[in-house]
DNA sequence: CGTATAAATGAATAATTATTCGCTTACCTT
DNA sequence: AAGGTAAGCGAATAATTATTCATTTATACG
């Protein structure tokens, strides 16, 4: 018999992604994922089971992926401003290269398509955040505030920054990362 | 003869908001709007040629509206900082109360019913800010960076918070506002 | 008041889009 | 190498949704 093959939920993945950033969530038929992927619209049906399944699975596969990438490289051994620049780094350069995962994410956090369930993974995913900034803060480097407030600061800002750059499609310089940078960390510091 | 009621048109535009807001730009009929704004669906076309046009129209009015407050009691001739903070704390407010909008924008932006023009116009309205900015820099308080970027990095740490803000649905306390402010300041300042 | 005019209605229609299904093709197993 | 099984296909169907339209209702104006 013929087996699934893991290269075409991929390529629907890509299609899908490519499509939302173009189009909008509001805008994507089952019918443009197939065209744009280069299968047939009854393929999607063997993958998943309907356009519900297909966009929860791509927006868990989406968030996954981008909390996976953000410590790399991160050594909790090292003092606390390298290793936060470190990760800060990783999540704006993937969030740069998959401009199309920030603007997916994005879409479907408000949509009819996208489950409680898969909703709540979503959000234990970022616990990790969380206990990066409460070291920074036990060690009096960032401010005593509430840290969901901080993370959300600096999360929202860097989303914005992402889009906003590629709208305006420049390459971030290396000046501009690191101005960017100061500024996360002057509004965090203690 | 019946005239067109005002009222009705900003009766659809409520209506529209909260479905946008509650279940996303994607998950949106006609039909859902007429409900939730008490009309038969066919009135609705009495008022916009269509889907497309409402969107748009109603994108139009959204955007306009943020704008307007953002600049109520800002006297330019007072110092910076006050001033500064008059006008982030109208915005603030304003995307507080109307939550809504601020999904509704945010879901447009990418989206198959925004045409061009819409979106050129949008972006003509952003100029006050883009001044108030420059100001700071000229008075030497505001870090000297691209005034672009600077924007974009407080609008979006701004706008996440709001969402943040709204999903945890706690009311902003004055001293989680003001530690807000201080954030953003401590960003922007020099 | 009465009438003309346009708003308002919501069922009917048109258009779009998700999903199914009978068939063909590929490829794993023995 | 042959058979069997599931992938792959895309036209046909089902479901949903935008839009129209014949009719009713409200109201501005004479």
């Amino acid at each position: 018999m013929k087996l699934k093959d893991d290269r075409k939920v991929e390529l629907i993945y890509q299609a899908a992604l490519k499509l939302v950033a173009r189009k909008g969530l509001a805008g994507i038929t089952m019918g443009d994922i197939s065209r744009e992927a280069g299968i047939a619209t009854g393929t999607l049906y063997v993958y998943f089971t309907g356009k519900d399944e297909l966009i929860n699975a791509l927006f868990a596969c989406s968030r996954a992926n981008s909390v996976q990438v953000a410590f790399r490289g991160y050594d909790a051994s090292q003092p606390f401003k390298p290793g936060f620049r470190t990760v800060w780094m990783n999540i704006l350069r993937y969030k740069l290269q998959h401009f199309e995962e920030v603007v997916f994410l994005e879409q479907c956090f408000h949509s009819p398509y996208i489950t409680a369930e898969t909703r709540e993974k979503a959000r234990e995913l970022a616990t990790p955040f969380y206990d990066l900034i409460e070291r920074g803060q036990q060690e009096q480097l960032i401010k005593q505030a509430d840290t969901s407030l901080l993370l959300t600061f600096i999360m929202g800002a860097l989303n914005e920054l992402v889009k906003q750059t590629h709208y305006s499609n420049e390459t971030l310089s290396k000046r501009k990362i690191d101005l960017t940078f100061e500024l996360c960390w002057d509004a965090l510091k203690a």
